[in-house]
DNA sequence: TTTATGACCTGCA
DNA sequence: CTGCAGGCCATAA
């Protein structure tokens, strides 16, 4: 009764970015606050970045309260503009029309 | 256990 | 929203 808890969370985490709708964006915070843990916000991108290992996820929609894409992955950019989103520049997304409600 | 790092958040200007 | 400073939690060494 130990080694548990970093399943739980990528459960949880993983379990809610599947439900962002496209052309959405979620906030970390936002997704911390589902799981329980508004505090451990940095742990979702720590899980997302591990998330690729586990399974296939929407991870490009998940963005930092400023709305700014994850550092070293401009690839990202192209997938929300498939999606829909849109853009301020080349690093930040308009989160008042893009941002996640659930 | 302590120290350092991180795909972050909140508050203030 | 943008930029600076402080803080919370988990992981790695």
């Amino acid at each position: 009764m130990k080694k548990i808890m970093n399943e739980q969370l990528i459960y949880e985490v993983l379990s809610v970015v599947e439900e962002i709708p496209e052309g959405k964006v979620a906030t970390y915070g936002q997704i911390a606050c589902l799981i329980g843990r508004d505090k451990n916000a940095r742990l979702i991108g720590k899980i997302l970045s591990q998330a690729e290992f586990y399974g296939q996820y929407p991870c490009h929609r998940v963005v930092n309260h400023a709305g700014r894409l994850v550092p070293g992955w401009d690839e990202q950019r192209f997938l929300l503009l498939e999606e829909g989103v849109s853009f301020k520049n080349s690093n930040h997304v308009d989160m008042k029309k893009n941002k996640w409600e659930y």
